[in-house]
DNA sequence: TCCGTATATTCGAAATTTAGAATATATGAA
DNA sequence: TTCATATATTCTAAATTTCGAATATACGGA
């Protein structure tokens, strides 16, 4: 079985503590501000730019799925994360403030940078 | 000695995370929410609005207190608790958003309401 | 001073979260 | 089928968070 299989749509609406929650967590919040600057990108590209074990990232971006901040997509080997296109507006404003704000700080602007130079990247994503 | 003399400014700005996971539960989320759109209350009056026990509020308050949303000023016999003056632009933009989004949604919308009710509040508040 | 109201803190237990290590599953190539 | 890569899950222990109950402190009035 994938790793949601169809998680689209979580049923109902996270209550808003719950997505803070969600966000409250240093390895969660820099996938995200990837994802939100990058758009979707595969858990190994995740992987490579947070220099975390793979099991730890994983277990994260399932937790952001429950969340229903993301939604996962299986492509060959790959499963590329990107955020759930059912956000509420709220959600959305509050990602993009806080990545507006923080993306050239430590540590989301060396984990860009880390992803930028990420040799052979799926999906013909070049490091140029 | 006071609640906290002077919790005026945090020495620096938390990070994201740390401010995420202020927000991530409920007791103070609503606290915030009613702060938001009441300005300056004090721990009775959330005490009421709540229904919550005192010392839960109080430990609640201390902890948004420490992660730089809110700031307290006692007068009198009471601690009245503020959002912070030196809120980050992101952190503003995050708490107006999701207010805008839940105030008319429980549990809001009832803390709201039990507040407008409350009988005898201090500093003059009335409940008209 | 003594008392009542408002607020804060301390304590120990329960619940939740997080992590690393090991392992399992999925996919595609040989 | 066998292997290698990518991803997910399970397990157990450690760390953190949350709570209720009890207690402490601050302030103002009598």
């Amino acid at each position: 079985m994938s790793a949601s299989a169809a998680t689209e749509h979580s049923a109902v609406a996270p209550a808003p503590e719950a997505v803070f929650q969600a966000l409250g967590d240093s390895t969660r919040l820099r996938c995200l501000a990837l994802i939100v600057t990058h758009g979707e990108l595969c858990v190994c590209e995740l992987v490579h730019a947070l220099e975390l074990s793979q099991p730890k990232i994983s277990r994260h971006l399932k937790l952001l799925r429950e969340a229903g901040l993301v939604a996962d997509r299986r492509e060959r080997i790959w499963v590329h994360y990107r955020l759930a296109d059912t956000l509420a507006p709220w959600t959305r404003t509050t990602l993009d403030a806080v990545v507006a704000e923080h993306a050239d700080s430590p540590p989301f602007a060396d984990d860009a940078r880390r992803l930028a130079h990420m040799p052979d990247r799926p999906d013909g994503r070049c490091s140029n």
